[in-house]
DNA sequence: AACAAATAGTTACCTTAGGTAACTAATATT
DNA sequence: AATATTAGTTACCTAAGGTAACTATTTGTT
């Protein structure tokens, strides 16, 4: 399947742009929805777990997750552990994730109108594979 | 299809970071690879061409051509408009395009071992359509 | 209990990859 | 001939991320 990493990531640069044009009526980029949407998803959360789970350090995390207590979208309340830092989502933090996720939803929806049901279905699962096959090998860094 | 852009922008970064990490033996990055092998596959190029089909602005593309200048894998020559000018791969420049080539297809091939060939084509030719499809819609910016 | 090791988060500073504005030189258009 | 457009460059800016080194708390170890 030669070209397929080239496919992929002829993709990426227009797919990002149009969402950070999409967010930014909302004043948020990619990055930052990242972090409201882990939150969303999975509850409160410490900045460990969502740097841990995009694989993004710490110190970027801390960055985000200040801009969105600016922006009121997140709040921060100590943990039982006295080290952690919960974190939530705010009610205005909720309205602009579903007002997001509609968008985002929508365009997902546009962007697939002429791909059948079967194409969409496979390539929904083989991203993930992918992802798993390159962590897997990906002794470069850690060992 | 809910979540096919989250899943895509997952398998970004540790896919762009392994195909780094790869092209680092080489002293090459994803971006410098990136003309390589546009040179390489469609000839003697100007910037403006590279530029206009990567959708990346000329004093990226400026830079980026300089780079692989000063480590002798293109060489420029003037056109006959004298306005342009002619980017060529080396003969270091072909070597190194073809040792990259094999690694990053060997890459590809492992990442994709337990993916079935239905599948595989499926990915393949879904994400040049979502592409065309996001472009399309992109009236955004340039109106 | 006392102390060493690990963990959560932060700060300051750096890097990569890209963009914008404004320019020069050359070519096209009127 | 005069004007507009195009190819490329320069100088400067931005977004998104990383690393090293630090503080404040746990956790483990003796």
């Amino acid at each position: 399947m030669q070209g397929f990493f080239q496919r992929f990531l002829m993709l990426y640069r227009p797919l990002i742009s149009k969402l950070n044009e999409l967010l930014d009526d909302y004043d948020l980029s990619y990055s930052l929805w990242q972090v409201i949407f882990y939150v969303k998803n999975n509850g409160p959360s410490t900045l460990v777990d969502i740097s841990g789970h995009y694989n993004i350090e710490k110190p970027t995390i801390t960055r985000n997750v200040q801009r969105l207590q600016e922006k009121l979208l997140l709040e921060v309340v100590p943990g039982k552990d006295k080290r952690e830092k919960i974190i939530k989502l705010t009610s205005r933090g909720e309205e602009i994730y579903k007002a997001c996720r509609e968008k985002i939803t929508e365009l997902e929806y546009k962007v697939m109108m002429d791909i059948t049901k079967e194409e969409q279905t496979a390539a929904f699962d083989v991203l993930p594979k992918i992802r798993k096959n390159l962590i897997n090998i990906e002794g470069g860094k850690h060992e």
